[in-house]
DNA sequence: CCGGACGCCTGTCGGC
DNA sequence: TGCCGACAGGCGTCCG
């Protein structure tokens, strides 16, 4: 499910609920994630007050004077707010009781997800130690991308989905900010110009901020955890549209694969 | 170092 | 209707 949009709507949702409680019970009914749920994760957060919850690429980190955990939705994942005594569902893996009064539900069907324990110091953490920068930090620039393409012979598609260059751009915005910036997604990133490279960093920004104040309106909408919507149903220009007219020139968009991952892009309007 | 392929899972959908 | 393969928004790991 998650894109970073979707993982920063899902903070958003869930930190009133989360920051400044406590946990009071963990309870693990499924630890087969993607990796094994760490045997000793409830007995270091139980009891633990989540101090703050924040997030780096689309980890979400719940932070705890004892430590931190970090949390990945995976595909299909998603974190919901429930009564304590909710009944679950066949795939909700895992809950944090907090306060003995609510639940803060992890539910995968695909299981893509994982959970991790880390000590005091979670960006050393192997998963997250070696990541680019974020797309809308200050790190990221027309400049640093320029840079950070240089003798690169992989399409711009696939080196935007790659996290040690920039984190948090997945198939569908990787999609839809080329089509922003006019730029084929087969085209070599080494080989694309730096003005060119500049605007497709403003276009990344803008995509996902917009995405983002989607779901902020969302949110307004639906309480956390109705599951309400997978993703965004933002007017996507390109993603999904194999075959229907370019809104910008009607030419019909075109779907390829790249690296085993679905590629929608307009032959007229990107180059 | 780089780039490409694989695999982890379940659910859904289209075609026959 | 039922079966079967393809595919799904991620990403760490392995291999050449």
């Amino acid at each position: 499910m998650p894109e970073l949009p979707e993982v920063e709507t899902t903070l958003r949702g869930i930190s009133p609920h989360v920051v400044a409680h406590r946990v009071t019970t963990v309870r693990v009914r499924e630890p087969r994630l993607r990796w094994p749920v760490p045997p000793d994760l409830a007995r270091n957060l139980k009891g633990q007050t989540i101090t703050g919850l924040t997030r780096r690429a689309k980890y979400l980190l719940f932070h705890t004077h004892r430590g931190t955990m970090l949390l990945h939705l995976g595909m299909s994942g998603s974190l919901s707010i429930k009564p304590r005594q909710a009944p679950a569902a066949k795939h909700d893996h895992v809950d944090f009781i907090l306060d003995g009064e609510r639940c803060l539900r992890f539910t995968d069907p695909r299981r893509f997800g994982s959970l991790h324990w880390c000590g005091q110091t979670p960006l050393a953490h192997a998963l997250l130690r070696d990541l680019g920068p974020e797309p809308l930090g200050p790190d990221f620039s027309g400049n640093y991308l320029y840079a950070a393409s240089r003798g690169r012979r992989i399409a711009i598609k696939q080196h935007l989905m790659n996290a040690r260059i920039v984190v948090g751009v997945g198939n569908i915005y990787a999609s839809e900010s080329l089509f922003r910036a006019g730029i084929h997604p087969l085209r070599s990133a080494g080989r694309i110009a730096r003005i060119r490279m500049h605007r497709l960093v403003a276009e990344i920004r803008q995509v996902l901020t917009e995405a983002i104040a989607q779901g902020d309106t969302t949110l307004r909408d639906f309480s956390v955890g109705d599951g309400r919507p997978g993703y965004f149903q933002q007017a996507l220009e390109v993603y999904g549209r194999d075959g229907q007219p370019c809104r910008r020139c009607g030419t019909p968009i075109r779907a390829i694969r790249q690296g085993q991952r679905a590629t929608y892009y307009c032959v007229t309007c990107q180059r």
